[in-house]
DNA sequence: CTTCGACCACCAGCAGTTTCATGGACAGAT
DNA sequence: ATCTGTCCATGAAACTGCTGGTGGTCGAAG
């Protein structure tokens, strides 16, 4: 099993990390918010044991973060603050489990075991790709050929939408519904309008066309 | 097996019924969207056979309805003529499975008993085959030898059918009630034009030819 | 067995229609 | 006031159906 220990205090750190190896899991250790970030962005893992208490971003807020972004790994927070609220804090955050230190070892153990059973997890995307383009979610940049560009939360939505659906054509019906969440024909030609700006910045600055028309049918990025 | 039918005309509405009724399926009929709804709802089905065009509520809402309230009953969309776009839609929204009118009835029987028995294989029929072709419906995409092909809706609609319908000739008639959705003799060469035009793009640049003429008859692919 | 005529199929080009792209105007939200 | 989302009008491009000429096929008659 992989798993990610956010834990500032050394001592602490390598005693859960060399525990759970020793349990036969692989466990890399960072010491700050933003360092789990990257690494939880970056690398799909089953549980993540996060202190609530770390440099840079807090354990709150890093899960806050990754909620937002739609990743949903299983999150056992540590604490040593065992007040109530920050319990419910904790949980409804999007963690999954709460243990306040001191603990016994064999307690965290069973309860990432508990974890990762509950929610057998995929690793989830949080970059989007099509040919130079990247899209990163968690900061809502959206780069191509090294340059970034600015867009809208809307043409952001749309661009996401067709990315996800990579090489799959997606209809204005489709787009209507997922982007604008309505479901009947708005009579008016507000995908075209929005697929033209995006088009404006995404495409026309570049030399390949990543959006392409599929006449009578809809829109759709290449795979 | 129970089983819904949803179509508004009545010819083919009891013709579907008795059929599966002579294969010894409990058959329920309606002939509105409302009606549809109200049955599927309060009676658990094990198949719902949907024709796309019903009063009151269309059969795509039907499904989405139902969907949305948690029902995850296998259905089978009927469609007669079938823009590109609906069929696309009819793909992924939730629906399992769709046959385009005119069909053999033992097309449908078998279908409906392969969503029964929830084959995957199914839902998943989205590329059609031929020789060294390939037909991607969700990405609007034709391979031939490695070469892409681009054709136009109607094109492409033409080549879906007559590969839908391997190895079986398909009359002039027959094309123009399936693709065109009219059932007169327009007095025209409108399927042999297209069919030429077809032809230009998916067998000329290549050494075997696909589509056949069967003379006094119409067309075919071979399986 | 060949020839001829009738029929059928093929195909290129044209023109009408539909669909799509885009810039600008406008209204509501922040 | 500025930014965002929507609507509208226009022009461009794509698509479709038709026409008419050409070539091929079949059967019957010579």
């Amino acid at each position: 099993m992989k798993l990610l220990v956010v834990e500032d205090d050394e001592t602490t750190g390598t005693y859960i990390a060399r525990g759970l190896r020793e349990e036969g899991h692989t466990v890399d250790l960072v010491t700050n918010g933003r360092d789990a970030l990257i690494q939880a962005t970056s690398v799909g893992y089953d549980v993540l044991i996060v202190d609530r208490m770390v440099p840079q971003i807090d354990g709150m807020t890093l899960v806050k973060t990754l909620r937002g972004a739609g990743n949903r790994t299983p999150v056992l927070f540590l604490t040593s603050l065992g007040s109530v609220e920050d319990r419910i804090e904790g949980l409804t955050a999007g963690g999954d489990d709460y243990l306040v230190k001191p603990f016994a070892f064999g307690e965290l153990s069973a309860r990432v075991a508990a974890l990762a059973r509950r929610a057998p997890t995929v690793a989830q995307e949080t970059t989007l790709h099509a040919g130079d383009l990247t899209m990163d979610l968690l900061s809502r940049r959206v780069i191509r050929a090294g340059r970034e560009i600015s867009l809208l939360p809307r043409e952001f939505a749309i661009l996401e939408h067709l990315l996800r659906r990579k090489g799959r054509v997606q209809t204005r019906t489709m787009l209507l519904e997922a982007i604008w969440d309505i479901s009947f024909d708005p009579m008016t030609n507000v995908v075209e309008t929005h697929i033209s700006r995006l088009r404006a910045k995404v495409d026309r600055p570049f030399d390949t066309d990543l959006i392409q028309t599929v006449r009578g049918a809809g829109y759709r990025i290449d795979a």
